[in-house]
DNA sequence: TTAATAAGTCTCCAAACGAGGACTTAGGAG
DNA sequence: CTCCTAAGTCCTCGTTTGGAGACTTATTAA
């Protein structure tokens, strides 16, 4: 039985009920997690959540705005040859979704967005402002915020293919099998290039 | 009041239990939708949603079969010119998911396999199976498995960003101005054409 | 005509959910 | 030493969910 009250020492709560709460999110979505089993998973008591971080939906901001660093992208795009931004873009990508039988906090962020309304708006928020705006002055071609979000599309719907449906032939390829495929597409997103 | 036991005449509540089940699972996504929410859609009792269809899995399972025709899919693709296969699969696609302010059912699947674990794998063995297994071998490219599979990603990736996240650049713009960027991306996945 | 079955409604249930109130304990500032 | 606040737990409320049983009425085949 766990005693009530303040724990000894100093806490570092806060943060383990933000991890758990990204890997609910992960692996449930956004309406298949509850408070409770955040709660549960950082191995505290559910009203402690509520007291941190209020609704569900704050958390899930919270949770997101921590997941998101565009600066990260940004440098991974724009480090390099500019003819390889693309494969840079989706290696990165690849990288925060994680391993294929256990993806990452990063593509709770996607699957939450599918089933929550407040979470789309925010992806759409954070992803428009932030990085595909920067994304899209950096190459001028003529549609480049079309451009940016198609690439967004492809990075997505790789990411839904491949960890959610887990079609096969996703799942059993592996970062260097993709590249070849998807990277030229991302870059001809990106540059505005027509393909033959 | 309504009268209870059956109504006289023939009936057709089977068929608008399905149609308001596929209009709920494609606004509210799988977790989203509940038996009792189908049947008020429906304007039915929620006990004789799980008469017809017992279980909220069978009765996606349902609806779902119902919404995936494996032959119009293929029919799209192999009527008519090769090198214009990407664009008309694309045309084909789009049409199926509707208007950007109302998506249509065809939509409700990609968003519930997202949410459930059924679904996914529904989907996964309804579209690896039927469709995109077809598609491969029509197509006899090395690694046609691959191609057909990232051609879906890129579909399901388009109708997530710009039906779920609704990312401004993709709801603004119209089927006549995504082909030109995305049926060269889908024919060369599916041709398995290297780009530039 | 009658028995079986399909179609339909009402009511209940146990579980889980988000939310919040009341309480207890530790750390830190005065 | 003494408050005040942050950190933590317990319990409850109202709602919704998927599921299931019991009952009623129309259709249909023998």
């Amino acid at each position: 039985m766990a005693r009530t009250g303040r724990r000894p020492g100093p806490t570092s709560t806060r943060e383990s009920i933000v991890a758990a709460a990204a890997e609910c999110f992960a692996t449930q979505g956004f309406d298949g997690t509850s408070m409770r089993g955040v709660a549960a998973a950082a191995g505290v008591d559910s009203a402690l959540v509520r007291r941190f971080f209020g609704t569900k939906e704050q958390l899930f901001t919270e949770v997101a705005t921590a997941l998101i660093v565009p600066e990260r992208a940004l440098a991974a795009v724009a480090a390099g040859a500019p003819d390889a931004a693309g494969e840079r873009l989706v290696r990165y990508f690849l990288s925060l979704l994680g391993d294929v039988s256990q993806p990452g906090p990063f593509f709770g962020l996607i699957r939450s967005a599918v089933d929550s309304e407040h979470a789309a708006a925010l992806l759409r928020r954070l992803l428009a402002d932030r990085v595909l705006g920067e994304l899209a002055t950096s190459f001028r071609s003529e549609n480049a915020e079309l451009g940016a979000a198609l690439a967004a599309s492809q990075l997505v719907g790789l990411a839904v293919a491949r960890y959610a449906v887990r079609l096969d032939a996703l799942t059993a390829a592996g970062t260097e099998d993709l590249i070849p495929w998807v990277a030229p597409v991302v870059q001809s997103y990106l540059t505005g290039t027509r393909i033959s």
